[in-house]
DNA sequence: AATTGCGCCAACCGCGCACTA
DNA sequence: TTAGTGCGCGGTTGGCGCAAT
């Protein structure tokens, strides 16, 4: 037996939304709320429409805080930091992006970003860097294809984790065979400056993996934070980890906000076991490993990067949890 | 002026998950 | 334990507007 639709789709409106449609369900949100119920909301509300698509349009298009018009530079360096990363979570992209929906966000990458993207690349390809600074980098997961978000997210057993790894077009250095290409690699990137960027489909049958010890331009993983450029520009931390299992970037965020003067930050507290109990829970049980053994590096001033995960020893393996219990030494990043 | 092609994006669709009875 | 229900997500579609021919 088929699941039940949600609504008579004889009896519903579809299509473009009237301006006084839109006036009814803005009226009808602003004095009631959905009332916890979207599939009775247009009943109540006045309106032709099935529930699902008065939430869509309300989330989407009518919310008060929704920003319209471009995507600033900014806002193109975090969809693609975190593209790299977790792939097409829009939502979870959209949260880190105030006054963005996630079908904005999709549409936007769909239509332009990723083009922009693929459009540099040929334009750069064959030519050599020159330095270090250069090098395009791609985020290349070596898991399975990156299953559904909500499986991601609660699998507590997830031992998927991603690499960092620098291209150069002229590399032939190899210590790793490529993984299978799943299509949810991506790089650093902004619409302004375009020599940090990937191909999605072309450089990626060429890439080389290397060994730490060659990551030319990145210092060394194991004794402090790396760091990933944009030409110049430096755009985010070097931290690989696996993407989140059993917590949700809300979850991360509502738990550590506030708990350090660096608001991407979270540190142990010697006066609240219960808060450091907490943290050292989500990091154990989490990808964000403790990033212990770095103990003196509280200089968070940089932009600390989503996930981490970078073990002291090594980048390229999975591993257990590792964290030390000592004050200031468990941090657990979570903003770009 | 008419036609065609293409880009953009709002809206739809189906599925998986959480919750509840 | 299971079935029903609603929500939220990511993928896809369809229509509009504009540019090219």
């Amino acid at each position: 037996m088929g699941r039940a639709p949600c609504c008579d789709k004889a009896s519903v409106k579809r299509g473009p939304w009237s301006p006084e449609e839109d006036a009814k369900l803005k009226d009808y949100m602003e004095i009631h709320g959905t009332g916890g119920n979207w599939i009775t909301l247009p009943r109540k509300a006045g309106l032709k429409r099935c529930g699902k698509s008065c939430r869509l349009r309300w989330l989407n298009y009518l919310r008060p805080d929704i920003k319209h018009g471009e995507f600033s530079d900014d806002e193109d360096r975090i969809i693609c930091t975190l593209f790299a990363n977790i792939g097409s979570r829009w939502s979870i992209i959209a949260a880190q992006l105030p006054g963005r929906t996630d079908n904005d966000i999709k549409n936007y990458w769909n239509t332009k970003l990723k083009k922009k993207l693929t459009m540099h690349i040929s334009a750069n390809n064959g030519q050599r860097m020159s330095s270090s600074s250069e090098q395009h980098l791609l985020f290349n997961h070596s898991s399975p294809a990156i299953p559904p978000a909500r499986s991601v997210l609660r699998s507590p057993n997830s031992d998927h984790f991603y690499k960092l790894t620098p291209f150069s077009s002229t590399s032939s250095s190899t210590s790793v065979t490529n993984p299978p290409f799943t299509g949810h690699e991506a790089a650093s990137c902004t619409t302004s400056d375009v020599s940090s960027s990937m191909d999605l489909d072309r450089i990626h049958p060429h890439q080389q993996q290397m060994p730490i010890n060659d990551l030319q331009g990145f210092s060394p993983p194991y004794n402090r934070e790396s760091e990933i450029f944009s030409g110049d520009q430096k755009i985010a931390n070097y931290r690989v980890g696996i993407p989140m299992d059993r917590y949700g970037i809300e979850e991360i965020s509502q738990l550590i906000s506030g708990s350090s003067p660096y608001s991407n930050v979270a540190t142990l507290d010697n006066n609240n076991s219960s808060y450091n109990s907490m943290i050292r829970e989500l990091i154990s049980s989490s990808s964000y490993h403790s990033n212990a053994a770095t103990s003196g590096n509280n200089d968070c001033s940089y932009n600390s990067f989503l996930f981490g995960g970078v073990e002291n020893s090594s980048i390229m393996t999975s591993h257990s949890p590792n964290l030390d219990t000592g004050a200031d030494e468990g941090f657990l990043y979570y903003n770009y």
